[in-house]
Parts: structure tokens; C-alpha cells; sequence
DNA sequence: ACAAAGATTGAACGGCTGTTTAGAGTAATA
DNA sequence: TATTACTCTAAACAGCCGTTCAATCTTTGT
């Protein structure tokens, strides 16, 4: 039966579902109806796969969990130009723009998660701290950057400035005209982030990116 | 009737516990049963009062949006001393910390209506933008921070990196140990997000700071 | 080919939701 | 005091919710 341009599990199919539809309206605002009408069955086959709506919002966030599972470790394996620009610090943002396609719903389901109150996302929090704590450690090893007074702190600090893009991502791309999860919006957040990263809010503009590739710019 | 210890409107009452329990559980996660029995009213009597669910949805935003009203007219009017404190740049979380009782709801309130995707949501972003921009332009007037290459993205980040620790908050108390907005929680954070500002994250403990107390650091 | 197991459905059930309605108490007006 | 207006309650209503159940259709194992 699923053979044609679909081989997903029908299991699969209520689980995106799910979190395309979590992601966009909040688990509490979704429906077990409309999640079957979304995935082409009927309610009651929701239920007999996940038990009960809360089975069905575990997997979601198990499933969540474990695509970002892959996407650290790629990145902590892949590592290299990246420990050159103190801004990338595990960049979240740039790390979710790259491995994944640009109308994926898990950037708005992790803002949600991370605002929840649940086991899981207390879980990814932590994971993503530990991430921070260990890329800062390595930068200081390296002496690009200052482990400051208080490391644990600093480490939040930046994780925290990181997810804030994230998080305030509508509301930024309203005030800005742009979606600053998208290229440009990328680029221009950058720009400002490494100048102060690099040299603090006094640092004239150009200050602070180690290797920019030409400098051509002159206003 | 409403006379010892309890001088306001029965209105009033019910839209405060709607407050206290849209900040707790979310206002989707809240019957009107359960606002009506905080209030010790009927729940007839809060559609009576308020039209509908929406209805007291909406007049809660509104107070709480005129409550944040008033508090920016006071920093504004009362500047001073915090203009030549960069990380004080209009810092959300210390205003918060300073004119609203330490169990005040409305640091949750505001966490959930900023990730709303309502009207209420959108006024108060904007406005917030807005103070961030012109606190900028007058730390970039008075010498004390430069306006960066682009100033409507520097502003809008400030703005949200003030906002993460109330967005993160208990995620952060979770892995810090500390609640972000307790006063050490507060110092500490404040101690880090200084040097960075100062002059990045390079820079030494204890640089950026233009007036510290005293300098009787020395590890 | 036959039987067992699993996938799937349509209809139903009890419970909870926001809201309505009719009416009782209470204060203000005249 | 009679009337009007307002606050408030208890009970009920219709609708939607997550979930269950019995019965089919489909696949798998032997």
C-alpha cells in the first residue's frame, strides 16, 4: 500500500503530523481529530498507536530529541572552521538553518519545548548547556576567548543569547522586516554579534571577526 | 460587602486570579471553573463580567500591558545612573525586579504572551523595540556605546538578550542553580553579560565596568 | 490454504467545556 | 415605598474532547 513516494510508517505519518501541527498551534490547541483528518485515518488509530494523546506527545518530543541528538554530534565531529569565530559558539541558530529544511517545524516546536515545564525539556536544556560549557572551555583552551569570572554563567549567557533568536523569532522578524533565521537575517545578526563578542558595545563596527574574507567595505 | 482588607472590584479579583493562573498553567490550560472558584465567584458571573473566555483573555493582556506601561514611564523619567551602565540599556529584567513583588505574575505572564502570536503581543514587542532603539541612540550620543554598522539589529539584539533570561528562566535556575531574576542570580549574570559588553569575550574579568566600587579583586 | 495477528474504521460513550437562561438577592433612584 | 438597575447564583444546554468497542479488512506465519 505505501509504496509510491511513501514509505513511511503510517505511525511515522501521525508522528510528523503531529509535530508540524504541535509546532504551529501548541499541543493543547490540537486536536486527536484533526491530527487523524491531517494524516488521512481516523482518530481511534491515533490512539491504538500511542496509546493516548500524551503517548503521542512523548514521541513527538522523543523524536524531537533524537534529531537533535544527530545534529550535535555532527556537529562536535565536523568541528573545525568553526572554533576560528567565537559567535558559532555552538551556534543553535546556524547549526538548525543548515540541517534542516527551511520549512521545518521543529525550530517553533523547540520553542515551545524549551518553554514547557516537561522532563524533556529539561533533558534538551541540559544537553545544550553541557554543549555550551564544553565549546567555551575549548575556545578559552585555545585562547580565543576568556573563560570569564564565571564560567558556568558565561556559558548560560551565551546559550541563552543563542536561543533568544530562536525564541523571539516572529516578533523579531516583525520589528526587523526580516526573519532572522533566514540568510540575510543570519548575516545581519551576526555582523552585530561578533563586534560585540569581539570587542564589546564600545568596539567600532568591523572590530572583532578574526578571519573576514575581504575587507572591503568603506562606508 | 467588599469593605475589610478588600477594597477592590469583584471584577478586579477575577481578572488578578485569571492573571495568577494564565501565568501558572497558560490560559489555554485554565477553565473558567477554576478562575471562577479562585475567585469565589459563580462562573456565570465571570462571562457576566467579561463577554466570554476571550474576553477576560483580552482584559488581562490589557492590564497587564498598562502595568508595563507605567513601569517604562517611571524608567524613563526617573534616568539617570543607569545611563552610564551599558548592561542596564532599558535592562527589562532589573526593572522587573525592582517595581513588581517577588511572586508577581507577571514575569511568567509576560514569558507566555511574548511567544502568543496575538495583537497584545505584537504592541508590547514593539514598544519594548522601540525604547531599546532609543536607548541606544542616547549611550551612542552620550559616547558611552558605539550605534554598530546597524543599529535597528543591535538594538533588537540587546533587546532580546535582555529577554532571554526571562523567557529561559527556569531552565536556567534548573542548571545554574540560581533563579536568574534573584538578586544573586541577577549580580552574577549582570557580572558577565558587563565584561562582554565592556570589551568582549576576550577581555579580562573585571574590564568593562566603568564605575565598580572597588577593585580589591586579584586572583 | 488456513489461522492467527495486526491495522484500520465508524459509531458510540461519558466527561468536561464555554456559555445561556431564569430568577433570587441587593443597592440605588424617584 | 415602588421601581429600576445591577450583581450574583444554580441549573441546564449544546458541543467538543479523548477514549473505547465491536467489527472489518489486510497482512503474516505455518
Amino acid at each position: 500500500m505505501r509504496s509510491i513516494s511513501n514509505d513511511r510508517t503510517t505511525r511515522a505519518v501521525i508522528r510528523d503530523e503531529a509535530l508540524r501541527l504541535f509546532a504551529a498551534h501548541g499541543p493543547d490547541a490540537v486536536t486527536v481529530r484533526q491530527i487523524a483528518t491531517a494524516a488521512g485515518v481516523s482518530p481511534g488509530l491515533v490512539i491504538h498507536h500511542f496509546t493516548s494523546k500524551e503517548g503521542l506527545r512523548d514521541a513527538v518530543d522523543q523524536h524531537v530529541l533524537a534529531t537533535f541528538e544527530v545534529m550535535l554530534g555532527e556537529m562536535t565531529t565536523g568541528a573545525g572552521p568553526e572554533l576560528f569565530d567565537p559567535a558559532a559558539t555552538g551556534s543553535l541558530t546556524e547549526l538548525m538553518a543548515t540541517h534542516l529544511p527551511p520549512a521545518s517545524p521543529i525550530p517553533d516546536y523547540l520553542r515551545r519545548l524549551l518553554l514547557s515545564d516537561t522532563e524533556a525539556s529539561r533533558v534538551l536544556f541540559r544537553r545544550l548547556f553541557d554543549v555550551s560549557q564544553a565549546t567555551l572551555a575549548a575556545l578559552a583552551q585555545a585562547g580565543l576567548a576568556s573563560p570569564g569570572r564565571d564560567p558556568a554563567v558565561r556559558a548560560a549567557l551565551l546559550l541563552a543569547n543563542d536561543l533568544a533568536v530562536l525564541l523571539l523569532r516572529d516578533r523579531l522578524a516583525d520589528a526587523l522586516g526580516v526573519d532572522p533565521l533566514s540568510r540575510e537575517g543570519m548575516a545581519r545578526w551576526a555582523g552585530e554579534l561578533l563586534t560585540i563578542y569581539g570587542a564589546g558595545l564600545l568596539a567600532p563596527p568591523d572590530s572583532g571577526q578574526i578571519s573576514n574574507e575581504h575587507e572591503g567595505e568603506r562606508p
